[in-house]
DNA sequence: GCTTGACCTGAAGTCAGCTTTAGGTTCTAA
DNA sequence: TTAGAACCTAAAGCTGACTTCAGGTCAAGC
């Protein structure tokens, strides 16, 4: 059993954080004792999954809903796979856009380089849109489609 | 030159996303004709551009400082220059966090996927910390630490 | 018994990035 | 020339995820 002072630390989150999450249902099952949060292992791997399904884009609300469905067993398995189901085709579009953007900022560091070297932007635009160095090509029709 | 209407339709971005770009200082050199705002080709651009810094993150603010940057000319090329390596810096480390995270939503599919079978969690719960398929080891591994 | 630090609550405040509202101006086409 | 679509502004409103505040309770050590 911790205190919530202790998972604080645990997690690197203030103490207010977790008095929020909780407040928004995402301790279900959370003991008191006298008033005060009685945070078990139960909690702790709770707040491993929150912070993963938060990093994964979920808002609030959609984990106090999951945080849910496990309370009450095993009738809700199918709705979980298919939660982390929906996240991870989420998160692979997401992935395949910052990708691109990832392109976009390459691309913008060697143009800035060369610009940099030239002492001017034109000889640089002077190669758009298709006679670039074929590796910085790649990332410019990569990102500019 | 476009009118607001017109490239609120090219960029799939409503009327009102432009007016506040505008009021917060992304289009330095915006002209105007009797009120009306003009968008050249320039605009255009960097508005290409505004998305791609949104999307690694930056704020609206730093990227109204940016595009003052581009209207003071080559004298703040390695200012721009060093924005871009921030920028790509700070989204690696993004992209490795989500790895992460994407790892722990193979997991959790897999996971649900076997409690689905067997219709509980206790066989999948007994083979941890360290004896789970190989392949799975190695998502929870990565994700657990 | 008393102090002090960690805990508690509900309500209000904050921040970014828009969006909506209300009221007015300008352009375009019949 | 006039209707109506598309433009304009300033100011207020919204949303999500917290954070801060004011005022109170609990527990451990002296």
């Amino acid at each position: 059993m911790y205190t919530i002072g202790q998972v604080s630390e645990m997690f690197s989150l203030p103490v207010s954080t977790l008095r929020y999450y909780d407040k928004e249902g995402l301790f279900p099952d959370m003991e008191r004792k006298s008033g005060i949060r009685q945070f078990s292992e139960k909690e702790v791997d709770a707040l491993r999954v929150i912070e993963c399904l938060k990093a994964s884009g979920l808002e609030i609300r959609e984990i106090k809903q999951f945080m849910q469905w496990c309370s009450e067993g095993p009738s809700t398995f199918e709705k979980r796979r298919q939660l982390f189901a929906n996240r991870k085709a989420a998160l692979e579009e997401e992935l395949a856009q910052l990708n691109k953007t990832m392109d976009m900022l390459k691309y913008k560091c060697w143009y800035y380089e060369q610009a940099l070297k030239n002492g001017s932007e034109e000889p640089i635009l002077a190669l758009l849109p298709d006679h670039l160095p074929e590796e910085i090509q790649k990332l410019y029709d990569n990102c500019h489609k």
